[in-house]
RNA sequence: GGUUUCGUGGCCGAGUGGCUAGGCAGUGGUCUGCAAAACCAUCUACAGCGGUUCGAAUCCGCUCGAAACCUCCA
């Protein structure tokens, strides 16, 4: 099956045409939250970027099969001379009852999932829910003889590894640079190379989370579960894995690695990184303590936010930004991107209202095949809303009859619209609250105001206006008659 | 220090050898009782210095600046 699309490869380093390893079938696995913490606009980032990606391939006609991990273990490390900070006691708390930490975060990660109307993955597996196929992974990785115990720990030995298979082609390093630059940390001694990772990891008694395994009562490695995970649900080799730039390395050399210690081959075969969203310019992220929450930007509590701003705000904000690019945040490109959609979705009502005519003065066709080039060219979404808002200049043109649409292109657009924009894109309008007894009333104001324009009354009618303006509400008077709208 | 990436107009953000990206903001106009919206027109660019080329924001080199990774992170 030949596709137009081309996806830029990490692994390559080069845009390849995407072809699908099963005919029609598409694996992809995406890492997912560790959840212990709030979602926040980092997270938001990778989820709309690999939903564009699936809802794309299931508009191609492609049966997806998406894969979203949920990480609940791993990640209860301790860290010496905490200070009393929220942080410190939450990790107590996490350490009390961890899965209840899980349940409370993996909720939130949803609902806020939701609200950015992503798609929900295929299958969502969970790292407790998967030791049994690590362990067995483990066991595997051992029997090849690409790993060690010491003391009821297991590690990847890679430089073992390195003479079968090329350690570091993801990230572009070679190990001996690697091994030049990997600082020592306490507590690493017993590895026999500082570059060797846990698959395994022995628990100390303060450890709650822990399983019986045949090495010790442990947990199992921070890469292990990805691995584990994936080629249960879609094979040794499937074809799309994606993640944040910043998992590139170790995370993903590391799942490479595994793979081929275990399974003799790679994983995936396209890998794609979306780049991080920053805030003054630095990776927003919770080591640094800089990071929005998205509850906060839905409700604009936030000491950096000026307002509040809806879900699909933040999703066009990121949309127009190429996945591959870093993004940094502000207000102003926010309040902007809003701006923006909002033209964008009044010009889709307004093409809905559009009366044909018996030709068209503009071509419709090339930009639709410009559409599917962006998008075909490793989703470059910003090329696509770029399009998208062309035809908006149309729409808006031949509303004020500048320019000339007949029934059957009127007909396309809207089906474009209603393709790229709400599936692929995934926007969609907020629904409006609005019953019919408040149009009707809406009606009769506007009624009132209409006949004390034909009298001439203008400070009737200015007044009717401005206080609807005070509730939000906008009238606008056209050609044929008043419009009003309920501005957020 | 090593690896990688990047520096575009008032702001955000595409493009990557010759052809207007786009959005937001600004200015002038059309429309309107006045507005708003919309449309038309228009102003601010490719970090700096060299080189290659008929031609460079785009390729190469250097300088300056920034970021990511090298340690859990989307």
């Amino acid at each position: 099956m030949a596709l137009d699309l081309k996806i830029y490869n990490t692994l390559s380093r080069k845009k390849e045409i995407f072809t699908p390893i099963h005919q029609n079938h598409v694996g992809m696995y995406v890492c997912g939250p560790t959840v212990y913490g709030d979602p926040h606009l980092g997270h938001a980032r990778p989820a709309i970027t690999f939903d564009v990606v699936f809802r794309y391939l299931q508009h191609l006609g492609l049966k997806v099969r998406y894969v979203r991990n949920i990480t609940d273990a791993g990640h209860l490390v301790d860290d010496a001379d905490q200070g009393e900070d929220k942080i410190a006691k939450k990790a107590r708390l996490e350490k009390l009852e961890p899965m209840e930490v899980v349940q409370h975060y993996t909720i939130k990660y949803h609902k806020a999932m939701e609200a950015l109307n992503c798609l929900a993955p295929s299958i969502e597996p969970t790292a407790t829910g998967h030791i049994i196929e690590q362990i067995e992974m483990v066991k595997k990785i051992v029997k090849n003889g690409y790993a060690y115990e010491v003391d009821g720990s297991v590690y990847l030995d890679v430089n073992k590894y390195n003479e079968d298979f090329p350690y570091g082609k993801l990230s572009g390093r070679n190990l001996e640079d690697t091994l030049e630059n990997t600082r020592t940390l306490e507590g690493q001694n017993e590895k026999k190379s500082p570059v060797d990772f846990a698959i395994w990891k022995k628990a100390t008694p303060e450890h709650i989370m822990r399983w019986p395994s045949p090495w010790s009562d442990g947990f199992p490695g921070w890469h292990l579960e990805c691995s584990a995970m994936s080629s249960k649900y879609l094979g040794h080799t499937f074809d799309i894995h994606g993640g944040g730039m910043d998992l590139v390395f170790p995370h993903h050399e590391a799942e490479v690695a595994q793979s081929n210690a275990c399974n003799q081959c790679d994983p995936a075969k396209y890998w794609m990184h979306n780049n991080m969203i920053t805030i003054n310019g630095q990776k927003m992220g919770k080591s640094l303590g800089n990071f929005i929450n998205l509850e906060e930007f839905f409700s604009g509590q936030h000491e950096l936010l000026e307002k509040d701003y809806a879900p699909m705000t933040v999703r066009f904000f990121i949309l127009q930004a190429h996945y591959r690019s870093p993004l940094d945040f502000s207000n102003d490109a926010l309040q902007a991107a809003e701006k923006g959609l909002n033209k964008l979705f009044k010009a889709q009502k307004t093409l809905a209202e559009l009366n044909p005519s018996k030709d068209s003065s503009v071509e419709i066709k090339p930009i639709q095949n410009d559409c599917y080039h962006a998008i075909n060219d490793d989703f470059n979404t910003p090329i696509l809303i770029a399009h998208l808002f062309e035809i908006v200049r149309i729409v808006n043109s031949t509303k004020a009859g500048d320019e000339r649409l007949s029934a059957e292109d009127i007909d396309v657009l809207k089906h474009l619209f209603t393709t790229f924009v709400n599936t692929i894109l995934g926007l969609k309008k907020e629904e409006e609250k609005n019953n019919d007894l408040s149009k009707e009333m809406m009606e009769l104001i506007l009624q009132i105001r209409s006949q004390a324009k034909g009298n001439k009354d203008w400070a009737t009618a200015d007044l009717i206006r401005d206080e609807l303006k005070k509730l939000n509400i906008e009238v606008r008077d056209g050609a044929e008659g008043s419009t009003w709208e309920i501005n957020n």
